[in-house]
DNA sequence: CGTGCCGGGCA
DNA sequence: TGCCCGGCACG
């Protein structure tokens, strides 16, 4: 235990380079290591409550990806507080499931909790009721048998060949492309209305679209399963209709298009579940949520709420991307003949396009990145 | 170039 | 077994 400080010690001292740095705050309980002459004073202003029910509203939204009803909101975008006026009986979530399987004890066996808790300000503390009205008979799927996530043994193998597409969860848009750029273009275009500005892309679109694998060889199955509606799934022999240019052609969601402006951010009020993905380091089990649908295979969703920061750090609420307007245009000798391509996937992982702990927190805030990623494995907290 | 993480090394 | 790092793939 001494020698790990010293060595960290060193180490930190080595590369000190963050002097004036918010680093050490949470660290302080077992490892103070540096944090003596450092101090941080731990300000924590909730401030920024517009971030907040902003981002826990796109989770929402994410989470019951298909709500049923879908009237434009009354009025208010966001009531001040309490008034939320139910509507959305409940949210189906996604799978949250992760039971350490097999690998490492992720467990954290119950002790990183300090009095303090160190993780990120607002953490397990604020667990609200969610759900206002909400029937104990109805929804809430059904079969909480917790099927487990991977139907395989080893979940982190690479697998052979496999493709990845986006899909546009919005209310009755499937659209499905190949590109993740293609997909948030699509919906920062359509859904958010953002047309004016070409591409600024806030976070925003992350929570409206899935990542899907499917496997190259059932392609087929794979595609009828998960486009219910849009009739421009249909997809096209090789790759679907990825162009970012034609996107706005096929279906176009008729309601949120007509709703005018309003109609960016639907999810409107209804920003209160606040899942807080309480990592594993300190609290140990639950993510409120449920069950994705049981329904044919299950892919993953991309989950992942970005834990709003703090302390100060930019990590990225809004980069400005800047990217200029060049045309961009789809090589598309790629797509055929191809031989000596395939290989490329298979070699190696598919690099999980959600943010990881160590974008997420940043390398100074190292303490709090989940073991996994504290040790370069594969990240247990933001799983994808 | 930064990031995710596998493989492997060290205690 | 816990912890960490080299190094590689990938965007
Ligand atoms: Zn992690």
């Amino acid at each position: 235990m001494k020698i790990l400080e010293t060595k960290k010690v060193s180490r930190l001292q080595e590369h000190e380079k963050d002097h004036m740095r918010p680093v050490a705050v949470i660290s302080d309980q077992k490892r103070k290591v540096v944090s003596s002459n450092i101090d941080v004073p731990r300000v924590r202003k909730l401030s920024e409550e517009g971030e907040m029910d902003k981002v826990t509203a796109a989770m929402v939204l994410t989470s019951l990806s298909t709500s049923p009803l879908v009237r434009s909101p009354p009025s208010a975008v966001r009531v001040t507080d309490g008034g939320l006026s139910s509507s959305w009986k409940d949210v189906p979530n996604m799978s949250s499931s992760y039971s350490s399987s097999g690998n490492w004890s992720w467990g954290a066996p119950s002790d990183q909790s300090n009095p303090s808790t160190p993780s990120p300000p607002l953490s397990a503390d604020s667990f609200k009721p969610f759900r206002p009205s909400f029937q104990p008979d109805d929804s809430i799927d059904e079969a909480d048998s917790s099927h487990l996530l991977f139907d395989e043994p080893i979940p982190r193998k690479r697998k052979n060949s496999m493709k990845v597409m986006f899909k546009c969860l919005w209310k009755n848009c499937g659209k499905v492309l190949s590109t993740s750029t293609g997909i948030q273009k699509h919906i920062r275009t359509i859904h958010l209305a953002r047309n004016g500005e070409s591409d600024y892309s806030d976070g925003e679109e992350d929570f409206y679209y899935q990542e899907i694998k499917l496997n190259t060889d059932s392609v087929a199955e794979g595609l009828g399963s998960l486009s219910p509606v849009s009739p421009s799934v249909a997809s096209p022999p090789t790759l679907t209709s990825l162009d970012s240019g034609a996107l706005d052609i096929s279906t176009v969601n008729t309601e949120t298009k007509s709703t005018t402006p309003l109609s960016r951010s639907a999810p409107t009020c209804l920003y209160l579940v606040h899942t807080d993905h309480a990592y594993q380091a300190t609290a140990p089990v639950n993510i409120p949520a449920s069950k994705f649908t049981p329904s044919s295979n299950g892919f993953s969703i991309s989950w992942q709420s970005p834990p709003v920061t703090f302390t100060g750090i930019p990590i990225s609420p809004n980069h400005s991307l800047a990217m200029g307007i060049k045309d961009h245009r789809q090589l598309p000798l790629s797509a055929l003949s191809s031989p000596p391509r395939p290989a490329l996937s298979a070699a190696r992982k598919i690099r999980g396009e959600g943010k990881k702990c160590r974008k997420v927190y940043g390398m100074e805030n190292r303490d709090m990145w989940c073991t996994a990623c504290r040790w370069k494995k594969a990240c247990q907290r933001f799983i994808d």
